[in-house]
DNA sequence: TTGAAAGCGCTAACAT
DNA sequence: ATGTTAGCGCTTTCAA
């Protein structure tokens, strides 16, 4: 294996000393163009890479950030890393990617395992399973830059990006309204979760400021899967009066919701209307096309990270106000809320 | 913020050297349970968390794995990195991801910060512009550790994780043939790509093995995207015979083909069957509910990281025979293939 | 079973 | 503009 070169290999080569290296190839001001100039030539020559890890030891600063994502199966994560990613790499960060698996103690793993790493930053999103915050307060009483994406908590005062969830299921209740259903119903998911807490009171708001009395036998409540949305169907339709339309808290849930509604035969959108929330990928193009509001992931993953390297190069935590970027949600209307055909 | 401990904070403690503490932390043998003992209860009692950095610097482990993906947005590589970080995680390593967009550019640059970062091994599924490998050479002639998943290519000598995917495609066309659809269409990926060249080849074999023709007009050459797969029908039914069944090399394909047949009119599966390959999320619930190949994603990361592990630990270059895991291709059978109603 | 001492490769304060 | 020196926190010989 090509042995491995340090500076002092290049020092040697160039008659000079490894400090000399050393800020010449960080290009340091007060080294001369012509000295830059040999020490970069003989470091490519050599095929010298930067060690990193002597590097942080040394500078207290190990360019890493830990991301950790509830999983890396659900394509909205993958989404919003990618966003993370594409900033971090262009700030000379690397991710490093730890999964949940919506428990609370794989999460507490997670962090562990960055706090070990020396990372210079923590990027979270909520597991479903996380109820007790203690992990995260200590990182947060150790002074380690933390920032929450799209799963937040506003009580530990950790700065978060997140869209209007209230907004976005405004937004699509009143959608549905709006197209002529009446009678709209709510699969939601684990209210001590903020987005789908916030995602029922946004339906709710809705029906009040549109005067239609909300009914408390049309909201299921589900735990955010393929699952729950047939089984809100199911619910909702094992009782007198069914919905003419369902706000469903996540597409995947309205995915479930449309497939138990097709084996029932009942017709979308002109029995029932159905809106999802989320802008997965398959919504465009599954029958019919799936009304939805888009999460803006690219953006959120984006401004995490951003938000996150201001903490980390600022690192004045003293004073520090807690911070809060809310995106706006995007209604993305599709066929599946057309009531009245065009 | 909680003061950095060190070993020496621990050892001051007890009155012993960092060296015990160093040996006690990591279970050394011959270090009295006694001493290991109070070290562990000291250690957390301070609230201590090992410096990985100085751990690595010293010992030349980093306890990295670097993962190359074309794009955290594709489903199917969340799906794997999910199946590689599960025992990633139970074996002590954390997961550096890095996306390389399907650019060859990006995938060097993922490399170089992996060398860099002195990850212990790296996996890598190559960006579909990458024809040139020299890059990946390099690694390889470093002797760093490294196994392809999913897009591989043979002839470096490096290690592979992948599907049978001649079999699968054979399977899914067969499939097609079995159902009683004769007249099959392909709409295919970048032929460099041996995963998108071994389907084409496996279509053919299938045709072959059943005495059907090939008629060259009926492959339509795509990039994988829902675009390609309304592409493809566009392209088939301008001509004189279009298909009575389409086998799409990936699911998003297939969904752009079933769109635009429905814009079209075109009945599935009763005018045209089409069957997909990947076995996404969406499939299963789209309508009609598409028939297609699973590629075993989980297992895939997980076979692919402990062959790297493997790798790693055995660290015999010299004399090691390149090896190659084939995962079986599974046939999932649903609507979209099914001429004749049941 | 434990201690002493060296050093991984780099950076940064201080000196020149 | 460059050299000298020390040390980040840990692991690992070697010695006791």
């Amino acid at each position: 294996m090509a042995y491995k070169i340090t500076i002092a290999d290049i020092a040697r080569e160039l008659n000079t000393t490894p400090a000399t290296v050393s800020r010449a190839l960080s290009n340091h001001p007060g080294i001369s163009d012509k000295t830059k100039k040999s020490v970069h030539e003989t470091a490519s020559q050599l095929n010298y890479k930067r060690n990193r890890i002597a590097s942080s030891l040394r500078s207290g600063k190990s360019h890493l950030i830990g991301v950790i994502i509830p999983s890396a199966e659900i394509n909205f994560f993958g989404s919003v890393v990618h966003g993370i990613e594409s900033v971090a790499n262009t700030q000379g960060y690397n991710v490093l990617l730890y999964q949940s698996n919506e428990s609370r103690e794989y999460e507490e793993k997670g962090l562990e395992s960055f706090l070990s790493a020396r990372v210079d930053g923590i990027l979270v999103s909520i597991a479903k399973d996380t109820i007790d915050y203690s992990h995260l307060k200590e990182i947060k009483a150790r002074g380690i830059p933390i920032v929450f994406f799209d799963r937040a908590n506003d009580d530990l005062g950790i700065d978060s990006v997140v869209i209007d969830d209230y907004k976005g299921a405004f937004m699509a209740t009143e959608h549905l309204i709006t197209k002529g259903y009446r009678r709209i119903a709510h699969i939601s998911g684990p209210q001590h979760l903020k987005n789908f807490y916030d995602r029922l009171r946004g339906y709710m708001g809705a029906l009040q400021a549109n005067k239609i009395k909300a009914d408390p036998s049309l909201i299921y409540h589900g735990n955010v899967s393929i699952q729950s949305g047939k089984e809100g169907v199911q619910h909702f339709w094992a009782r007198p009066e069914p919905p003419d339309a369902i706000f469903a808290t996540e597409d995947f849930t309205a995915l479930g919701a449309i497939s138990e509604l097709k084996e029932r035969k009942i017709k979308i959108p002109e029995e029932v209307g159905i809106i999802g929330f989320a802008n997965e990928l398959f919504g465009e193009h599954i029958t019919p096309r799936l009304s939805t509001v888009d999460q803006q992931t690219i953006q959120m993953g984006k401004s995490a990270l951003n938000l996150l390297v201001d903490l980390i190069e600022k690192k004045e935590m003293t004073g520090h106000r807690q911070q809060k970027i809310v995106l706006e949600p995007l209604l993305i209307c599709r066929d599946s809320t057309e009531k009245q055909k065009k």
